[in-house]
DNA sequence: CTGTTAGCGCTTTCAT
DNA sequence: ATGAAAGCGCTAACAG
C-alpha cells in the first residue's frame, strides 16, 4: 500500500538508517550508496511521511500563521512577506484564517500548537488576555506581526499607528483645513482603531483645533462604511472640509460618497488615509495616504521567529517599522 | 516538560486507553471516570499532539488547499467557502499560497501530501501533466476548485467560463455594440483565460461579427493591464465602443483608462467583465459584470471532497456552477 | 560510512 | 467499562 522507508531500505539492500540519511541530506553516506538509495525511492515513489518524521524529530519545520482575515488584501501582502522569509529559510508555512472573530482566532491557535508547528505568527487583530493565555500554553516562540499586546511583553513586529494618523491629519492640517472629520475602525481594538482615533486627536490638539464628537464616525474598515460616515457628515449644517479615513477602503468609500452625491474631490472636500494598499491607486482621484510597509513587516516578523526557533539571541524583540506618506490626488488646500 | 497522555492516565488513575477514549469522545467510558479525567487534563493543562495522533491513527483530519495567489479576492472567497464547509465536517484547512508560480505549486502539493491531509483541493490554476504526475502519486481525494483539467478526468468545481463571457459579450451586443473589443488574460490558460476568450469570439460569432484580431490585447488579470489595453484601443483609428475585460480589475483599469483620456464611460464607450467581485461596486460607475459563484464554488468543492474522503459514493464528480449578469451602470446602449 | 535499537505520543485491537 | 500491548513511520544516539 504506501511505501515505507523500510520498503526503500529492502530495496535498496540498506538499512533504515542509511535511507533517511540520504533523504536528510546527511553527508555521511558513500555516493554510490546513496545513489543506490535514490534509484530505489524513485523506483517505488516513496514520499516521506512527514507525521512520523515530526514525531520522531520533534520539529515539523512549519510555522502557523494565523490570518484574521484572508479577504484583506493587507494581510494578504503581510503573509507574502512572511512566506518569502519562511521559504528562505526553509520553513512550510500553514496559513490559518480567523474570519475576523475571536473566538475562531483562539480555537485556531490551539490548532496550531497541537499540530506542533514549530513557531506562529499571529496576524493583526486585538490580542486579548484570551489570547495571552493561549499563548502561554505555548512551548514554542510566538511573534506578533502587524498588531502588539497593550503590556508589550510579546515580541512582535508593527508600525506606529498612532504616529501614522498623526502625520496624515498634519498634512490635511498643513493643507490650511481646520474642519476635519474622521471615519474611524472600531475604538475596541487598541491596535489599530483606537491608536489611529489618538493620533487623530492628538494632531488637532498639538494645531489648537477643537476636538468635535460629530466629526468622528465608527466604521468597520470597509468599504460601505466609508460611505456611510461620509453621508452622515454631509448632513451636518456645519460639513467638514477634509476627511481622514482610517483605513484606504473606508477613504474609498468616502470619495464616492462625496461624488455620488456631486462634491468634488478634493476641490471641495479633501480625503486621506492610512494603508496605502493596492487599492489606493485604483480610484479616481488617486488615494494620498500614509503607507504602511506591509511586505516588510511579514518579512520582518518571519526572520524575527526564525531566530527566535533557533534559540539565537535578539537584540529587540520589539520592532517599529517607518510608515511614510505617499502624496497623490485626494488633498488639496482648503479654500481660504 | 510536554505533558502526555501518559501523564494525564498516571494523575487520573487510569490507563491511557481510557484518557484516549474520553479524549476522542468514545463514549464507553463512565461518567465519574471521565470527570477524574478531564479533572486531570485541566490539572496538567494537557494538549492532545496532534502528531503522535496523525501517525497512530492514520488520519490528520485536515485538508490542504492551495491557493493560487492569496492576494486574489476571487481566491479568498472561494477560500471562506471552502472553510465554513470543512468546519461544518470538523475538518481543519491548511491553506498553501503558490504565489501563481507552476514550481510552487507542484511543491505545495507535495509538501500537503507528505503532510498526510485527509484530502486535497487544488483551487484554480492551469492543470498540466506535471499536476497530474503529482496527483497521481496521492492516495487521498483530490478536487479541483475554480478550475479543472482538459481531460476531464478529475473531479472538480468550477463555473461555465466560457458561457459566461458569451453570456457578458452578447450583452454588449444585445445594447446595440458592434465594435467590441476584450482584454483577455493569457491565452495559455485553457481553464480561464482561453475560455472567455472562446466565449468572446462564440458571442460574435453568433451575431455576425467579424472577429479582429487588434481589438484583443491580453493582460494578466491586472489592473494596470487593464489600463494599457485600453490605451492601445484608444489609439487605435477605429475605436470600439465597447470593452469586454476577461477580469473585474482589468475592467476597473478599462474605466480609469477611459476616464483618464476624458472619455465618458458608460456614455461613450461600454465595460462589461466577468467575475463580481466586492471591487465591482467599488468603482463609478459601477461595474455590470456576469457574476461567479465563487463562494459556492468552495463550498460545493469541499462538500464533494467530504464525500470522497469518507468514500461515499457521488453521482457526479464534475460540477459546473451556474453564472448570472449582474446589471450596474457601466454598459449603456451604442449610439445609433 | 553503515547498521541496531530505542523510542516519539498516540490509537486500537484484544482481553478481561 | 477498562487495561495491556503492539505498532504507526521515522530519527537519533550508539556501536562498530
Amino acid at each position: 500500500m504506501t511505501v515505507t522507508i523500510y520498503d526503500v531500505a529492502r530495496e535498496a539492500g540498506v538499512s533504515m538508517a542509511t535511507v533517511s540519511r540520504v533523504v536528510n541530506n546527511n553527508p555521511n553516506v558513500k555516493p554510490q550508496t546513496r545513489k543506490k538509495v535514490f534509484e530505489a525511492i524513485e523506483r517505488l515513489g516513496y514520499r516521506p511521511n512527514a507525521v512520523a518524521r515530526g514525531l520522531a524529530s520533534k520539529k515539523t519545520t512549519t510555522v502557523g500563521v494565523v490570518i484574521p482575515d484572508i479577504a484583506n488584501a493587507n494581510f494578504a501582502e503581510v503573509a507574502r512577506g512572511i512566506e518569502d522569509i519562511a521559504n528562505m529559510y526553509h520553513y512550510n508555512i500553514i496559513l490559518c484564517n480567523a474570519d475576523m472573530r475571536k473566538d475562531k482566532e483562539i480555537r485556531v491557535i490551539n490548532t496550531l500548537l497541537e499540530k506542533q508547528v514549530d513557531g506562529l505568527l499571529f496576524m493583526g487583530g486585538t490580542v486579548t488576555d484570551e489570547h495571552l493565555q493561549a499563548f502561554n500554553t505555548s512551548n514554542v516562540p510566538i511573534v506578533l506581526c502587524a498588531t502588539t499586546d497593550e503590556k508589550g511583553n510579546m515580541p512582535s513586529v508593527d508600525i506606529d499607528h498612532e504616529g501614522a494618523a498623526f502625520d496624515a491629519v498634519t498634512k490635511l492640517i498643513g493643507e490650511g483645513h481646520r474642519s476635519i472629520a474622521m471615519i474611524s475602525g472600531t475604538l475596541k481594538d487598541p491596535a489599530i482603531g483606537y491608536a489611529r482615533f489618538q493620533g487623530y486627536k492628538r494632531a488637532l490638539e498639538k494645531a489648537g483645533i477643537p476636538y468635535r464628537e460629530d466629526f468622528v464616525r465608527v466604521g468597520n474598515y470597509k468599504y460601505e462604511s466609508g460611505i456611510e460616515a461620509t453621508q452622515y457628515f454631509l448632513e451636518l449644517s456645519d460639513r467638514p472640509t477634509a476627511i481622514f479615513a482610517a483605513t484606504d477602503e473606508m477613504a474609498i468609500g468616502a470619495i464616492h460618497g462625496l461624488q455620488d452625491a456631486g462634491i468634488a474631490v478634493p476641490g471641495q472636500v479633501s480625503v486621506i488615509s492610512v494603508d496605502n494598499s493596492r487599492m489606493a491607486s485604483m480610484v479616481r482621484p488617486q488615494l494620498t495616504t500614509v503607507a504602511q510597509p506591509m511586505y516588510d513587516i511579514g518579512a520582518v516578523s518571519m526572520r524575527l521567529l526564525t531566530k527566535l526557533m533557533k534559540k539565537e539571541s535578539v537584540e529587540n524583540a520589539r520592532v517599529t517599522l517607518p510608515h511614510e506618506l505617499v502624496q497623490r490626488q485626494s488633498v488639496a488646500g482648503a479654500k481660504a
